[in-house]
DNA sequence: AACAGGATGCAA
DNA sequence: TGCATCCTGTTT
């Protein structure tokens, strides 16, 4: 198992988002592959939390790369974000999609549902957390970009990335 | 295609 | 106070 490093999140959010496709996320034991992703970045981007700047709920985008950005969405639902690029530049990753041994979670709010992440697992370090980790895949991944779901603005940007095969 | 569910953050 | 929201299952 090789453990992604604090290198491999602190870089471009496009870049992360792109190739976080096909790898291994891992919680409490059960293991998962990444097959899709949304870019959200800082002050370029209104469909992101970190628009209006450093907010308590978009701080964590500031931080350094590699932590966890849970947030709690419509009343009901978690979604789980990676955050990204150098400390002081926003930036967060948002899984969309996991393939487990035995089913396809498609959606953030599914995926957290079926692991049990919730904001007690917000701002953890999946570079150095025992059994909250990402890891790297079996092959490289081709992917299909297309624009974000779920958001009114910035729908131009083809920031959502699908796994393909 | 529409909407209920019903917490949270932020603008006012 | 009020309202829009990085969602999803259920009902027209």
């Amino acid at each position: 198992m090789i453990r992604l490093s604090r290198d491999f999140f602190n870089r471009s959010t496009v870049q992360v988002a792109q190739e976080l496709l096909g790898k291994r996320l891992t919680f409490k034991g059960i293991s998962g592959v990444v097959t899709e992703t949304e870019a959200y970045t800082g002050l370029d981007d209104p469909a992101s939390h970190a628009h209006r700047g450093p907010t308590p709920r978009a701080e964590i985008m500031f931080g350094e790369p590699g932590y966890t950005y849970v947030y709690f969405i419509y009343g009901m639902y978690h979604c789980l974000n990676i955050v990204t690029e150098p400390e002081g530049s926003p930036g967060a990753v948002l899984i969309r999609g996991l393939r487990l041994p035995n089913q396809h979670l498609n959606g953030p709010g599914k995926i957290c549902k079926a692991l049990g992440i919730t904001k007690e697992h917000h701002g953890l370090d999946l570079v150095s957390h025992p059994d909250f980790y990402m890891s790297e895949g079996d092959s490289p991944v081709v992917y299909q970009a297309t624009p974000r779901i779920g958001i009114k603005r910035a729908t131009d940007k083809l920031w959502r990335f699908v796994m393909r095969g």
